[in-house]
DNA sequence: CGTTAATGTTAGCGCTTACTTACATTAAAC
DNA sequence: GTTTAATGTAAGTAAGCGCTAACATTAACG
């Protein structure tokens, strides 16, 4: 049962922490949600933070994007966004307790929280950019900073996903998700200004003449 | 002196629990760091929940961006989009220190921080979705969504100003801001679509020779 | 001067915390 | 069936916390 107790009390501690963050969380309250005795959560780790450090490793593995990346050849260049967008959004979701702890210990221990910043972000920036300059070398795309674009395009959906799942209640989170992908995406896609893409694309075009 | 004084404790409690987090911070190193007794922040401020609660609240008041509106008229869309950039970085670091709390303590204090959000994000969203209204209604720009480009418009940006506030060095803060501007504001003005607008010309397939 | 309001100094209370010590219990392995 | 490794129980320590009590000091004002 050691591997087990072990990893009740990093789940017990994932949940707390991201509830109620580090100095709100007490051994005590982390033993008992894990059901164990206080002194077991201290023969596994030996202090409150190493406790911290091995509940945030353990938990921020992110399988690679690779697998994405192949597909999107495939796909036409608003659709393929649109899948980077909703597989970024599900894995935002999918991750949302150890997103809460970035934000509420980032000041306390920049350090480790870089660390998964940099493998939650980094790599997904680095995969839409390489996407990015591909299409650019075929001259599907103008010619812009790929990085900085990818960056920007993440941006926006952390920014959503961020505001609609810690800033909005439950009920009504996400309510128009599919909307907003597709209003951002189109941004990506044909900008802002008024000519429109080939008719019907994306079904709204109400005013051409200036 | 009385005023002196709560002001400089209020002072102190924005530098430290910006630092620190609400837990993070003591009553006595705030008093420390006010230059005064820590029973005279007792005397001013019945609890360290209220003088947090008075804290946010003295330093969460933002100028209304009305004054921007009016000159936006007067600027072509590229140059207006990059002039509500640049004055949301700005405010965004005039309000760092603010947003470092908004941070650490949404969980904890969701009300009190969703107020300031509220502030902080709505009166700009608004201010930008009805900018683009009316170049809608001119004609100028397509269909969209306003409050949701808006959101997204504004989203880049506090996504990249978070990421380079709280994740970067101090040194290399900053470095290629006029350019990340550019690009950001570049794609939503024109996409990111090879074919550059040109009048009267239906540009931009979609994806063309995939 | 004497009054008054604001602040300082010192000491400490009551509580919670992370963490420890000493010893008992379980259960699987040999 | 004895050993061994993991866990439990109970009690407690040392430190830090928010907050208070009692009294002294300052300074502005009439």
């Amino acid at each position: 049962m050691t591997r087990n107790t072990r990893d009740r009390i990093l789940e017990a501690g994932l949940t707390l922490f991201s509830k109620k963050g580090f100095l709100g969380s007490t051994t005590r309250e982390i033993a008992k949600k894990a059901g164990v005795a206080e002194l077991t959560l201290f023969r596994h780790f030996s202090s409150k933070e190493r406790l911290f450090e091995e509940t945030i490793k353990r938990h921020s593995f992110l399988p690679a994007l690779k697998g994405l990346l192949p597909e999107l050849k495939d796909l036409a260049y608003r659709e393929a966004l649109t899948q980077i967008a909703i597989r970024y959004l599900e894995r935002l979701s999918a991750r949302s307790e150890l997103i809460k702890i970035m934000h509420s210990e980032i000041h306390s221990y920049p350090t480790k929280v870089k660390e998964i910043k940099q493998k939650f972000l980094g790599e997904m920036v680095g995969a839409l950019a390489s996407y990015f300059r591909g299409l650019q070398e075929r001259g599907t795309l103008r010619d812009f900073d790929p990085v900085i674009a990818a960056r920007a395009f993440l941006g926006m959906f952390f920014s959503y996903f961020t505001f609609e799942e810690f800033m909005t209640d439950k009920k009504q989170r996400f309510a128009q998700k599919d909307a907003v992908v597709r209003e951002f995406v189109g941004f990506f896609v044909s900008g802002t200004v008024a000519q429109e893409p080939e008719p019907g694309v994306s079904g709204k075009g109400k005013s051409q003449s200036l």
